[in-house]
Formats: C-alpha cells, sequence, structure tokens
RNA sequence: GCCGAAGUAGCACAGUUGGUAGUGCAACUGAUUUGUAAUCAGUAGGUCGCCAGUUCGAGUCCGGCCUUCGGCACCA
C-alpha cells in the first residue's frame, strides 16, 4: 500500500504499486495527458515506472525543467529509428542530448546526403502521428551484447562490452527499434511536438581521430512550436552577428587563398586593432610590465631543448639559411628566458615580468581555421612574469584581478574560471606537478572566487587558470590564461641567487589577459554586432553636408574635432542627406553629425546618435562635452 | 588532418536535360544642390577558384588540387 507524496504535500494512498501515470489520472485526466515522465525522490523515471514503496512523487509535463532533456533526447531515439527504417544498413551507435538539442551518429557506408536529412525528418513526422508506445524493459549485459550482435550493430555491441557492471542494462523499444539507453524516455511518440534536424556532419567513433569517422546528425528540439521558432531566430540573430560579415561590411580586414589563416587589415580594423593593443600596452605599464621584443627566427636547437620541437615540430613553420634549420616562433616564452638569461639575477630582481605583443606563427590543421577566431599568426597580449615560488600566489591573484578589471572595460561582465591541470603528455616530475596545481588551487581559493576544475586538460609544461567571458549571446569564449610552469626556465637554464647565496630556478608564470588580439577583436565585433562603444569604434563621426554650399564649413569642423583627437570623417558627396544617413547609419557609426544652412549660420552641428535619436543642434564645445561624458 | 557542402562582376545571388553568362546594389558618366534610413537616366564591368580530361561544343559532366563554410579531432 504505497503512500505517494505530492509536491503540494497532500498524499495519496494506493492498493497496488501504481505506475507515475496511474498516480497522474488520479488526479486529473488532463494531467495524465500532459504526464512525460515523474521524479521520484528526486529520481527522473518513466511514465510507466511503477512505485513499489511510499515516496514523494512529482509529475513532469512539458512546464518543468526537466522535460527539454526528455524531449531531445526521445527525439534524438525517434531519428534514429526513422533513419534505420530507411536506411537499414545504417548502424546505431550513441545519440545524446546537447545545449538546444540532439546528435545521433551513425556508422554508414554509404553516407547520408542534406536530400536524406529531408526523408529522415519527414518519416520522424510520420512516426510521431503514429504516437508509437516507447517501452523500456531490462537485459543482462551479456544477453544485450549478444542482442546486439545478433542485430549486427557491432558498435552498441562494443559500448555495451565496455559497460563495466552486474547490474541489468535498460533498453527502449518504439516499434521495431530498440536502443540501449539509460533513460528515462517519454511515454510515446506523439509527445514530441517540436523539432528541426540541423546539419549533417563527421564525427569519429568514440572521439578519437584515429578511429574511423561517423556520419553525424544534429537536430534541435523544443517542448512546443514557438520555442523551436524563437531559436531558429535566435541563430539567424547570431548569424548577423557573425564578424567574417562584419567585417566585410564595415570594411575591416580580409583574407584570401594565398594566405591562408593570416588577416589583411584594413584601416579601419587596423585602427580597432591598434585600440585594443594599445590599451593593453596602458595595461603592461601600469602593472610593472617591462615591454620587450624578440626575433620572429629561431634556431631549431632552441625549441628542441624548450620541447616545443618534440610537441609541436608538425605545427611549426620553419625555413632554412646557410646551413642551419629556424623555426618562425609560435609563442614567446622561450625567447623572453633568454632575455632573463642576460646578466646574473638575484631575487631582489623577482619578479621580473616581461611582456610582448609578438608575431606568433602556428601552422595550425586546415580544418581547424576559422575567419580570423582560429588563424596562423597572431600577436598576444602575451607576459611571463618570472618569481620565486612564494611570489606565485600574490601574483595571481593580482593577476586575477587585472584581468577582471580589463574585461569590464571591453564590456563583459560574465566572466568564469576554470583550473585546468596535468594531461598525459606533459615534461616534469609529478611532485612538480603537486605543486604548481596546488599553487593555482590555493590562489584561487583564497581569492574567493568560485572556479572548475578541468582534470587533463593543462599546457604539457604546467597547470592553468582559464578566464572563459560570456558575451551578450551567451556563448563563452576561452581567452585569458595563467599557467604555471616549473619546466621551462630548468630547461632552458634561467637561475637567480637566491637571499641565503644559493643559485635557484625561478618560476615561470605564462599569463594573457585578452589572448589573441586577432580573436579577441573578432569577439568584440560579434559581442558589440559590429556597434562599438564610441572609444572602440574605428570611425567616431560622420559629417555630412546638406549641399554643396556647407562643404567647407563641413571641413572646418572636421579638422576641429581631429584637432581633439576625434576619429571623424566627412561625407560631402553630391547626395541628399537622406541617402547618406541611411549609409552611415547601416555603418553603425555612433555619431552623425549634419550641417545645413542653418547650423553654418549659428555655427553649429546637428547631433544624431547611433540608433537615429535627434540630440538637436549644438555648437563643437558643446558636442565634445557630450562625448567626453562617454 | 578527417567527414560533408560550396566557390559565377567589388558585394548579395540566379543560371533548366551541355549550345553566345544574367538580376539587384555598388562603380563610372550626366542631370539634380537636396534637411535626417535608397533622386533620375545612361555606361562599363566576368579566363564562371586553379589544372587536366570527355565532347563539335563545358559555368554545367569526370578526375586532381587550392580555398572557404558546417562539424569532428587538435589548440603550446
Amino acid at each position: 500500500m504505497p503512500i505517494i507524496t505530492l509536491p503540494d504535500g497532500s498524499e495519496k494512498s494506493f492498493e497496488q504499486a501504481p505506475s507515475v501515470i496511474e498516480v497522474a489520472k488520479s488526479i486529473g485526466s488532463g494531467l495524465a495527458k500532459a504526464t512525460l515522465a515523474g521524479k521520484v525522490d528526486g529520481k527522473l523515471v518513466d511514465a510507466s515506472y511503477l512505485i513499489e514503496n511510499d515516496s514523494s512523487l512529482s509529475i513532469i509535463t512539458d512546464k518543468d525543467d526537466e522535460a527539454l532533456e526528455l524531449i531531445r533526447h526521445s527525439t534524438a531515439h525517434l531519428l534514429a529509428q526513422a533513419t534505420q527504417m530507411l536506411y537499414p544498413d545504417a548502424q546505431v551507435t550513441i545519440g545524446p542530448v546537447i545545449d538546444n538539442g540532439f546528435y545521433y551518429d551513425f556508422a554508414f557506408k554509404d553516407g547520408f546526403t542534406e536530400g536524406d536529412l529531408a526523408k529522415i525528418e519527414k518519416n520522424m513526422h510520420k512516426l510521431i502521428k503514429q504516437n508509437i508506445k516507447i517501452q523500456r524493459s531490462e537485459m543482462t549485459r551479456d544477453e544485450a551484447v549478444k542482442f546486439f550482435q545478433d542485430k549486427r550493430e557491432f558498435y552498441k555491441a562494443e559500448i555495451i562490452q565496455s559497460i563495466p557492471t552486474d547490474e541489468p542494462l535498460s533498453l527502449y523499444q518504439q516499434g521495431d527499434f530498440i536502443d540501449l539507453c539509460r533513460g528515462p524516455h517519454l511515454p510515446s511518440t506523439g509527445k514530441i511536438k517540436a523539432f528541426k534536424l540541423m546539419k549533417l556532419a563527421g564525427a569519429y567513433w568514440r572521439g578519437d581521430s584515429n578511429n574511423e569517422m561517423l556520419q553525424r546528425v544534429y537536430g534541435t528540439a523544443w517542448t512546443n512550436k514557438e520555442d523551436l521558432a524563437a531559436h531558429l531566430h535566435r541563430l539567424e540573430e547570431a548569424e548577423k552577428r557573425d564578424h567574417r560579415k562584419i567585417g566585410k561590411t564595415q570594411n575591416l580586414f580580409h583574407m584570401q587563398e594565398e594566405a591562408p589563416g593570416m588577416i589583411f587589415w584594413h584601416e579601419k580594423g587596423w585602427t580597432l586593432y591598434q585600440l585594443v593593443e594599445q590599451y593593453m600596452r596602458q595595461i603592461f605599464k601600469e602593472s610593472d610590465y617591462q615591454e620587450v621584443r624578440t626575433p620572429q627566427l629561431i634556431d631549431r636547437s632552441l625549441w628542441e631543448k624548450s620541447g616545443h620541437w618534440d610537441k609541436f615540430g608538425d605545427a611549426m613553420f620553419v625555413t632554412s639559411s646557410e646551413n642551419r634549420e629556424y623555426a618562425v616562433k609560435p609563442m614567446n616564452c622561450p625567447a623572453h628566458i633568454q632575455i632573463f638569461n642576460q646578466g646574473l639575477k638575484s631575487y631582489r630582481d623577482l619578479p621580473l615580468r616581461l611582456a610582448e605583443f609578438g608575431s606568433c606563427h602556428r601552422n595550425e590543421p586546415s580544418g581547424t581555421l576559422h575567419g580570423i577566431l582560429r588563424v596562423r599568426n597572431f600577436i598576444q597580449d602575451d607576459g611571463h612574469i618570472f618569481c620565486s615560488s612564494e611570489q606565485i600566489q600574490s601574483e595571481v591573484s593580482d593577476f586575477i584581478d587585472l584581468t577582471f578589471k580589463v574585461y569590464q572595460h571591453f564590456g563583459f561582465e560574465n566572466v568564469e574560471l576554470k583550473l585546468s591541470t596535468r594531461p598525459e603528455k606533459r615534461v616534469g616530475a609529478d611532485e612538480v606537478w603537486d605543486k604548481a596545481e596546488a599553487a593555482l588551487a590555493e590562489a584561487l581559493d583564497a581569492k574567493g572566487v568560485k572556479w572548475e576544475l578541468q582534470e587533463g586538460e593543462g599546457a604539457f609544461y604546467g597547470p592553468k587558470i582559464e578566464f572563459v567571458l560570456k558575451d551578450c549571446l551567451e556563448r563563452e569564449w576561452q581567452c585569458g590564461t595563467l599557467q604555471v610552469d616549473f619546466s621551462m626556465p630548468e630547461r632552458l637554464g634561467a637561475s637567480f641567487i637566491a637571499e641565503d647565496g644559493s643559485k635557484q630556478t625561478p618560476v615561470m608564470l605564462h599569463r594573457a589577459i585578452v589572448g589573441s588580439l586577432e580573436r579577441f577583436v573578432g569577439i568584440l565585433i560579434e559581442h558589440y554586432e559590429g556597434a562599438f562603444p564610441f572609444w572602440l569604434a574605428p570611425i567616431q563621426a560622420v559629417i555630412l553636408n546638406i549641399s554643396e554650399k556647407q562643404a567647407e564649413f563641413a571641413g572646418k569642423i572636421e579638422k576641429k574635432l581631429k584637432k581633439q583627437g576625434l576619429r571623424v570623417i566627412s561625407d560631402l558627396r553630391n547626395e541628399k542627406i537622406g541617402f547618406k544617413i541611411r549609409e552611415h547609419s547601416m555603418q553603425r557609426f555612433p555619431y552623425l553629425l549634419v550641417v545645413g544652412d542653418r547650423e553654418m549660420e549659428n555655427e553649429q552641428i546637428s547631433v544624431r546618435a547611433r540608433g537615429g535619436e535627434d540630440l538637436g543642434a549644438m555648437s563643437v564645445a558643446a558636442f565634445t562635452d557630450l562625448i567626453n561624458q562617454e
């Protein structure tokens, strides 16, 4: 006689163990119809789940947060079912829920085409209409392995084989389709209301590039059609922000076949880039860094010593001259150690902070290039702090403060911290790694900030703190990084004389705030959708004359504003004012300054702010006051 | 690098079963001298990514390569 406690505290007792759906029915037929699953004592279960003991139960409908995951998961199964009906040779593998949707990986020799996707989607709709029951059953592991092997589902069998358990495994069946799955699932296919197959892609079996490539179908699913439409709309909005598109329309930069992964910066884009670089240079100065400059080409032997040749040799550009082999530098740190090594260093010199906007080249695999966000030639706000072990914590602490300050200045308020620890392929003894990881964790804790652990994600020479910022669309961008390195200074012979007269090896902190400036500019373009804040706008104001009569006056205004350091242009073309306003509005310049006969008479300009707001006529001085408040 | 798709005028795109390469915007010329998101008319503009091949004939079909896009793997 189980007693069921509902979320409102009321209790219901049953003669026999009821299923979730039966409890729902006893409350009301409307609720029963809306039931997607249940939560028994906090655990998500199928609607058909029998409640044997006294328990608390909440009925899950599409109003609950858990519903989306259920729907997406069941839609993935529906995708697999629909696909196998059409292509019986396609083997199923995995089909997990991801942000905003799901995917399913198939092993299919013939490969799918875009057209197949439409066919599959149509079939899915058909199966939804049939409202096929989704039923759970159990098998032992060995039974399940045999079952899938007999069905010639070898990938599935391999997955099950690798599950170390004696517990029975659950399977879900809908029509002829049966899949191994932890569940829970929707009660029937008819509960799926809004989904769309999005794209086709390749994906390695078990995420390993040594394995064969599977066919992945991505889809999105929502509780209702409105949410689906809203999601598709968001994707369209994101597309409008694409930095490659804005880079073209605003004439910021271009890229071309002859220099893959490298940027041709046009004047306006370079202005934006320089604004970022100059700001970061100022930050370096204020924070006691010494800016240095090191060579672009360095003999191969140095990269062998540092360990880079061994790990990243394939990704380095090389050149040779007079029987010597050089590598184009992929990073600045070994060069900074060379500067540190000049002259005998004392503990009094520490911490010694070196900074460089050094141009680095990395021969990234062709498939990874992406606009200016992932390139082969980039410059970072790169810095290396040489310090003693005792100084690590305060340096890390200062750096965290500095990084938050910089992000805020650029308009990013939402920042997350992650600690990445030792990867499999690494240099340095385990004790050294213990020390380095502990140092970072302690510094983070001492700071009292929230952070997340990412095991195995560290650099090959040391653990790192990563700063991930979120843009206005909640997309995440890893920009800042701070890495503790006990290995490279030793490999490259860095040392200092300690207080007791002994020779010691300094610790090196590798650190960057915005990271690749190229990438950061790309992020800024997308975050602001090309409507940059006044201080970052490559062009801050455009002067527009009404007719030729005011051309000379417009020139005078331009000169005046430029003298005050403003980035101003004028448009004196023989065009109607409406035409000019439209053109420059689309360029998203912060201010449009209109001068006609009236303004000329009163020595004024009419100010139109971005977005179309008319600020009225004012003197140049009044306008300068206005922008100084920006 | 791997899977899939794409590359046509400065930009955005159309181009049927292989038969003289189009549209809009931009550019140029002329007219218009204009008051807050497109003034009108005319002119010019192309080795259809590159290289080979099939064919009387290739933007279109076959092969190779380059680049880009969407993913996967990678990311010092």
